[in-house]
DNA sequence: CACATTTGAATCGTGTACGATTTAAGCTTT
DNA sequence: AAAGCTTAAATCGTACACGATTCAAATGTG
C-alpha cells in the first residue's frame, strides 16, 4: 500500500482518537453533572465564574475556546436555570457581564468531589501517568495556539 | 488554596484542553474538507468505506464511535449529496447496508494530501514527538474502552 | 407455533458548535 | 461633529451529539 493511502486509514489518524476521547469523557461527566442539572460545556463556564464572580462574555469566550454565537444561547439558558445574571456593562453598552446567583455559587460546594470522581473514572482507561503525560502535551498546544498567531 | 479548590481550577482540569484541542484540530480540517463537500464526522464515515465498500450502519457506528441516532441523519445527507447508498440487507431486513457511489469512490484521491496537510497544519503547535506520543496515548485508552468493558 | 425478548434503525427533544451576517455602541480620523 | 472603522453580542442556518423512546424484524423459549 502506498504510504498516502496508509495515512488515510482510520488506524493512522491522529484526530479521530482525540475526537473519540474527548467524547468518551465528557460521557463520564455527563452522570455527575446531571446531579447539579448542568452540561459539560455549562460546566466549564461555571470553572470560570468561580475563579472570578463577574466576567464578560468575550472574556468567557476567550478562556474556554468557543464562540459568543455558542456562548450567547448556552449562557441564557443558565440564565433561566437560575444559575448566572447577564447585565450590561455601565462603562461599555457592548459588553454583557455575566455573574453567578447564590445557586451559581452554591454548585460549587455540590462539585468539590467531580475532579477525583473523574479520575477514579479515568483509571479505568488509562495510567495516571499517561494521564499525565497527555494534560502536558494537550496544554502545550493550547499554549501555542495562544501565542503564535502566525499559523493558523 | 484546598485541594479539591485547586482541582476546580480550569487550568488544572485534564478533560478542557483534551476538548478544546479536538475541537481546534476539526477546525484545522475544516478548509481542507470544505473542498471536497463533507464535515469532519463524514470524513470518519468515509475513512472506514474506504476501507471496507459495503458495511451496515451498526458497524460504522462501532467503529468511529457514534451512535445510530447520529448516524443514520447523517448518511441521509451523505446519500442526498451523492456520496453513499442505502439498501437494506436481503438477510436481515433490519439492517441498512451503506456503500459508496463512484462519486464517494473519487473522493479518496481528493483526499489523498489531506493527512500531510494536515501534519504540516499542526506542527506549528507541536513537535511531531508530541503528536506521536499523544497518539499513543489515545489510542491506548480506546483499545482499553474497547476491551474492558466492565468499568464505565 | 405463539409469545417474550433482543436487536438495528429511526424518531424525538434538547443542547451544543460554528461560519456568516447583523446590530448597536464605541473609537478614530479628518 | 460626521463618516468610517472596530468591536461585543446576538441572530440565523446547518450539522452534529446523544439520552430516551419507538418500531419492525429476528431470535429464543416453552
Amino acid at each position: 500500500m502506498t504510504k498516502t493511502a496508509e495515512q488515510l486509514k482510520l488506524d493512522n489518524q491522529l484526530c479521530f482518537p482525540l475526537y473519540a476521547v474527548s467524547r468518551l469523557v465528557i460521557q463520564q461527566y455527563k452522570p455527575l453533572l446531571d446531579e447539579l442539572g448542568i452540561t459539560y460545556p455549562q460546566y466549564l463556564v461555571l470553572l470560570v465564574l468561580w475563579e472570578k464572580e463577574e466576567i464578560p462574555v468575550k472574556e468567557i469566550s476567550h478562556r474556554i475556546f468557543l464562540e459568543t454565537n455558542t456562548l450567547t444561547p448556552l449562557l441564557k439558558r443558565m440564565q433561566s436555570n437560575g444559575i448566572v445574571e447577564r447585565k450590561r456593562s455601565k462603562t461599555d453598552e457592548r459588553v454583557v457581564i455575566i455573574s453567578l446567583t447564590t445557586k451559581g455559587k452554591d454548585l460549587k460546594n455540590k462539585a468539590n468531589n467531580i475532579p477525583n470522581k473523574l479520575v477514579k473514572k479515568l483509571d479505568c482507561f488509562s495510567s495516571e501517568e499517561d494521564l499525565f503525560a497527555l494534560k502536558r502535551i494537550l496544554d502545550k498546544i493550547l499554549d501555542n495556539v495562544e501565542n503564535d498567531k502566525t499559523c493558523g
